[in-house]
RNA sequence: GUGGGUGUAGCUCAGUUGGUUAGAGCGCUAGGUUGUGGCCCUGGAGGCCGUGGGUUCAAAUCCCAUCACCCACCCCA
């Protein structure tokens, strides 16, 4: 037999019901925000990849789907949206015509990691990416939108952190702030931080491990060294989130694994989804598009991940969508006729299948029920030869014989 | 990549100190009822007991290896 690729799942009903459910929410909801929906391709050269999300981060260094295509280029499968998003508004020229541009989209990514709870290699995220708007307005609202979102799914137990990494200088200057302090204290730490000294000093920060705690304790904290400019920006983020009514807490320890966020960034958490516990995420990224060719142009996104959103609703039963009608025929001339009438019927708004596997009636009665159909219609011989049908609501269990070229929506009762 | 855990029917799981032909519930299916559902009754299909090797008269059971899945580290959605 052969199996599925590890980390990757097939998605069936009734599940994808939920599935289904999740995407036309969250595409309502931008839409509420003047969002309007993108979609690139699943595959990218993967020097996309490397230029915007960072050479030296895990996802480019040992999390990309990488291989040749037949002339020997180097292609990867995404690893996320944003870096493909902002090479389509880049290279479609999208600024030219009008720089503000609010992209909302969907779709599975992929990086080659151990799975575990809440951690696939194919995995789905709905994002969304607002381009030309440097206010930090626009960064509140477009968490306040991430926040509606959750909200409208009835999603209970999350929580909202946010942080400011400043821009590319503070940034700089920082960071040799605190590869100083903590090589003071190097001493102390432990192996995995010994390495991020070298890689990524800010990770220390949220080590695990309570030496490394206590030492990132008293470490110098980016926001704490922010400019008069950023610091304003972040203040005004919290202050209209504030207005809009969004609770969050300061995490002044987040840090995020791509390399192109500056100013805010954020995380939205759920103790329920264990190890994985970031159900979506995101930030500003003010210089990416430039570093990628494009035209200097402030940007700022978010996505979240559909399978860890499915961890936290799975207790909501997503009923089966409904049927107008399960037409049961018997017989041959039964079954002609039948597909004809619902034909008519579909054209006419009403939704429903015919069954045309000839099983006993008792079966078919138990298929319409769990398909959750209103009506049968049922067509034997009898029926047939009177041209007429029977209409059973399947609720009341009562039924009667009506004329076939009276069925419509309506006499479906 | 590194740990730990778990592998028996489609699903959830029993399976005695190793001992006949490996079981149950649910689900699927046929019938009881030539054409009327959820309940009940009777039958049926469905298993290389994850895979390979070893020990033994005898292995689902003990040993070794391997694979898969899960959880965690790491990292992130």
């Amino acid at each position: 037999m052969i199996k599925r690729i590890k980390g990757m799942y097939d998605l069936l009903p009734p599940q994808s019901h939920l599935w289904r459910r999740i995407e036309a929410t969250f595409f309502d909801v931008a839409g509420r925000y003047g969002f309007e929906t993108a979609a690139t391709p699943i595959v990218e050269r993967s020097e996309l990849f490397a230029r915007s999300i960072g050479e030296a981060t895990d996802i480019i260094e040992k999390e990309m789907y990488t291989f040749p295509d037949r002339r020997g280029r180097a292609l990867s499968l995404r690893p996320e949206g944003t870096a493909s998003m902002v090479r389509a508004y880049i290279e479609n020229k999208v600024a030219n015509v009008d720089p503000v541009a609010k992209w909302v989209y969907g779709g599975p990514m992929y990086r080659y990691e151990r799975p575990q709870k809440g951690r696939n290699r194919q995995f789905f995220q709905l994002g969304a990416e607002v381009f030309g708007v440097p206010d930090a307005r626009q960064d509140a609202e477009l968490i306040a939108m991430a926040m509606a979102f959750f909200e409208a799914l009835e999603v209970e137990g999350l929580s909202l952190e946010l942080n400011s990494l400043g821009d590319p200088d503070e940034r700089r200057s920082y960071r040799d702030k605190l590869v100083n302090y903590l090589t003071v204290h190097k001493d102390a730490l432990c192996a995995d931080c010994l390495r991020r000294l070298d890689t990524n000093p800010m990770r220390v920060l949220d080590c695990k491990i309570d030496a490394c705690r206590a030492i990132a304790q008293d470490a110098p904290l980016m926001l704490d060294h922010l400019g008069d400019e950023t610091r304003r920006h972040f203040d005004d983020v919290c202050s209209t989130l504030t207005d809009l009514g969004v609770a969050f807490t300061v995490n002044r320890r987040i840090v995020r694994g791509l390399d192109y966020y500056n100013r805010t960034a954020f995380e939205i958490k759920a103790s329920a989804l264990g190890a994985q516990d970031a159900v979506g995420g995101g930030g500003r990224y003010d210089s990416l598009i430039k570093e990628l060719g494009g035209p200097p142009t402030p940007a700022v996104g978010f996505a979240l991940g559909v399978e860890r959103l499915v961890l936290l609703l799975e207790n909501q039963v997503v009923a089966t969508p409904q049927l107008d009608f399960y037409f049961i025929p018997m017989g041959e001339a039964a079954q002609a006729e039948a597909v004809k009438q619902a034909a008519l019927l579909r054209a006419a708004g009403a939704c429903g299948e015919v069954d045309f596997s000839g099983r006993r009636l008792k079966h078919l009665f138990a298929r319409a029920e769990s398909r959750r159909a209103r009506t049968a219609l049922i067509l034997g011989e009898n029926e047939l030869a009177k041209r007429q049908v029977v209409v059973r609501n399947l609720t009341t269990k009562e039924q009667h014989e009506i004329l076939l070229d009276d069925l419509c929506l309506e006499t479906l009762e």
